[in-house]
DNA sequence: TTGAAAGCGCTAACAA
DNA sequence: TTGTTAGCGCTTTCAA
């Protein structure tokens, strides 16, 4: 067993300061200005002279609450989510709570089994962000969870696609797509690749179909066999552009379903000689992949911003019908697709 | 106010399920297996029918210890902090810890207040990654609050450098450098300028000590006028090269004191087309910038790891005398240091 | 304005 | 093996 803990405890404040334990709440946690200055005075300056530091589990439990938010996210190693989670603790330590953060590792089970554990803890709120699968069971099971998490006073905030009713900020994945898609073929470009990521996960499949729109707007097709499916990762997006080339030889364009697989995918032509012929793009626009050569072509996310509006909205009061934020992408053109001459 | 919270308590679970509080305790969250099969069996469905989920904080008060760790880094979002923490994510998962991230933003004085926010939350541990400074009064306040922390029974570990008497997880920063910098000079490479980060950053200051010993060995040495200092991010990186290219003309080979500044000052020298003739070495080897053209050399650090071992290390009793970990980084030779050939 | 005391939900002696 | 009960540290009525 770990050493017994021996912290000091209102009670000693109270003691030393020769007053009572509800006055010495009073005067160091309480709210209410209901307390003789002079004997607050007292019960600080022992409260510093002991380094008191109340026991927050204490608290929660006589109040009711905590002051702690949980994060979920898939991988905290992943930029994007790192971002969002940078954005989120920001707007947190703005609003004096505490983050607990927990990685998925991309299973939706884990999602639920957090949420539980949140609710365990009687978190404040819990934010979710995941590119979940369209796993249909675990998506009942996790509203179940947030059901029961909401009932008992908490708040919900999910990132990504709206899928349970609860507040969502909504990223326009299809949509930005889409805008790329036109973009590309306003470019000149007419043959075209995509490095669709897993199967079933939802980010991944709007932003498919949100490119496909783009292109057919413009009477442009992806053929079928020109998709590639794999991983969401850098090694996916490699590994998916090297099937790529090996089935379908020099595309002209390739649509990476992110950032982080484009550059695996410009890898990959490099390898091959190819990363000034065939052009790229991503999606999500990660500060860190800013600098690779040639520059990504993108589509820009707010990721910050997405964190902190998701706390935000998870602060304010539960409206009777869930609320949706909509956050757009901005197309970015980067020399990864300098356009093509057509004659 | 926010709604009352009226959660399932383990009182509903006792009465649904005909037994004692106690026994209800047992059966769910209690250890011995004092508690015959058959009760355990029906106080469980109980809790399951019940969607009953144990309350944390109360659980916490009265054991006087909690399942809860503080981690406390300084930028989330940055790649070398967000891998330390997935490493410590990962191994408090496997110990069914939840993980409270805090991010400082290089404030030092940030550290002691959320180190006391964690003696407050009961925290059982906290880890402190960061690149400390000088800065010997936040030292010392620092070390204060982290005695309180640990006579208060939590247990503490550091990543980084060895500044205060409690666990370390050392980073062998300054041999890194040091290897670097031979190896560079195994190259051929004579003329260094180096990019040094924050005056007064300590792993900064460790990697620029070390280096220069490297060349040193070799009687190379780099002018004072060559060292830049700057902020320890890409635009510091950026810039810090810009002015080394005004102040210096082309020197041979870069050190910047981390990969995310290298990136920027392969960006600084690719914007005057000398990406390929001055060269650049960085340190950590972020995974998500392997893939930058050219790609760089630098000294790998098992960043994953290190998160793992500081999180294993606070959850040992605490030995007499405070451990350290040594983890020593690894030189990656890339294209970015091509080498020269000399006559 | 202050103090006494009743909880908050749970665990862990101690009895039965 | 089970139940009773006294805490854990704090907040918050309710009286004084």
């Amino acid at each position: 067993m770990g050493a017994k803990r021996c912290a000091v405890t209102l009670e000693d404040v109270a003691r030393q300061a020769g007053v009572s334990l509800a006055t010495a709440s009073r005067a160091i946690n309480g709210s209410a200005r209901t307390v003789r200055p002079e004997i607050r005075e007292r019960v600080e300056r022992a409260a510093r002279a002991l380094n008191y530091a109340a026991n927050a589990q204490a608290q929660a439990v006589a109040r009711g609450r905590t002051n702690l938010v949980g994060l979920v996210v898939q991988d905290i190693e992943d930029p994007y989510f790192s971002s969002i989670a940078a954005g989120a603790m920001r707007a947190a330590e703005a609003n004096g709570l505490m983050v607990s953060i927990a990685g998925t590792g991309r299973r939706p089970d884990k999602e639920v089994e957090y949420a539980a554990a949140l609710r365990g803890l009687r978190a404040a709120a819990i934010v979710i962000a995941g590119s979940r699968t369209d796993d249909r069971d675990a998506l009942d099971r996790l509203g179940a969870e947030l059901d029961a998490f909401e009932r008992s006073g908490g708040r919900v905030a999910l990132i990504g696609q709206r899928r349970l009713p609860v507040d969502t900020v909504v990223v326009a994945n299809r949509a930005g797509a889409r805008d790329l898609g036109t973009r590309l073929v306003g470019l000149g470009y007419r043959s075209f690749g995509v490095l669709a990521g897993p199967r079933g996960l939802l980010t991944a499949a709007d932003r498919l179909t949100g490119f496909a729109e783009g292109l057919a707007a413009s009477d442009v097709v992806v053929p079928h066999e020109a998709i590639m499916y794999g991983e969401f990762d850098r090694d996916g997006g490699h590994d998916a552009m090297l099937e790529l080339l090996a089935r379908r030889g020099e595309v002209e364009c390739v649509f990476a379903v992110n950032d982080v697989m484009a550059v695996g995918a410009l890898a990959a032509l490099r390898s091959r000689g190819l990363e000034r012929t065939v052009a790229v793009a991503g999606f999500d626009d990660i500060t860190t992949l800013r600098d690779v050569t040639p520059a990504l072509t993108t589509v820009r996310l707010p990721l910050v911003e997405i964190g902190e509006a998701a706390l935000e909205m998870v602060l304010r009061e539960p409206a009777d019908t869930p609320r949706r934020r909509l956050v757009r992408g901005e197309v970015v053109l980067r020399e990864s697709t300098p356009g093509v001459r057509r004659g």
